[in-house]
DNA sequence: CGTTTAGTTCGGTTTATTCCGAACCAAACA
DNA sequence: TGTTTGGTTCGGAATAAACCGAACTAAACG
């Protein structure tokens, strides 16, 4: 195992992490690579043209994906004095911020969720003659959203603490 | 507030769920516009042409979205005697499936990131020169990974039993 | 056996995503 | 003040996703 084998290992992984990155947090190819690259990298941080090479992209690509990844907090950069380039590692609080955008979505639904159990039970009230709403099931939608946000933010309190 | 004020609040819930669903699983709009009316229609069911109707779908494009979301779980069918059109209805252990889903995917992840966390090692062990990797950071991915699926688990236990 | 009903398949169009290169800008340097 | 460096902006090209209608199929019905 040589220095050479290592850089070929990690763009394996980096593609890897790539594929997933994709799916997970709906990143376009290049974005999701970049982001595989920030950690794969560690805390020594990648620039802006050596992303450009390892990954064949363009510049502008480049620029608007880093750009993204910052706005959406997931990774930033900082500087060394007298060298003007950024080096780009990914946020700390990673796991936090997931833990985050999770508990908003399912809060997000769990909002909608209640209003369709209200719609449910007007109409039961109006609607004498249909097979009425089976509002349990409504309800353990709204159950499972509450009782999967306070699982979930029991394992981001631990986390912090640590 | 009469039967067509329902009629348009019904619409509503359907449109704010299928925003809600097309980012949460991934869905073409009319797909989960189709998921979110199964919801919102409950265990009484809707019909296909019902869809093609309300949706202002195409008959293809409901075919091909009840297809897809019959195929991942989301969605099932019953029929009755003397009647060939199918009434779609959402499964009943959805949440279920959506933890299912949810820990196949860090699963899938704490899999990749554990080979991370090797490559970092062997990389620290062969380049003694470079600022050695923080194998903590990689170790606490996995780390997270592991008690998120825990905790997601225990949840899934709770509603099965219930 | 022809017809209706319920749904599928196929080919093509529209629309959105992803990416690129060329031109540009701003700070630092010579 | 001209030039290099590090990065951004803009317009468009390639590609992929989403959808539609028309033709088709298979079961049931008369």
């Amino acid at each position: 195992m040589n220095k050479s084998d290592l850089e070929k290992e990690k763009t394996r992984l980096v593609e890897k992490l790539g594929v997933q990155f994709e799916k997970e947090y709906q990143l376009a190819p290049v974005a999701a690579r970049i982001f595989a690259t920030a950690i794969v990298t560690g805390k020594k941080g990648i620039t802006f043209d050596q992303l450009v090479k390892d990954l064949n992209a363009g510049k502008s690509t480049v620029s608007c994906h880093l750009e993204h990844l910052q706005a959406t907090n997931r990774i930033e950069y900082y500087t060394k004095t007298g060298d003007r380039k950024r080096y780009f590692v990914v946020k700390p609080d990673l796991m936090e911020k997931y833990i985050d955008e999770m508990t908003a979505k399912w809060e997000a639904q769990r909002c909608i969720h209640k209003e369709v159990l209200e719609f449910k039970i007007q109409s039961n009230e109006l609607n004498k003659e249909d097979p009425p709403f089976d509002l349990e099931f409504q309800k353990s939608l709204l159950d499972f959203l509450d009782e999967a946000t306070a699982a979930v933010n029991k394992l981001k309190k631990n986390i912090a603490n640590q």
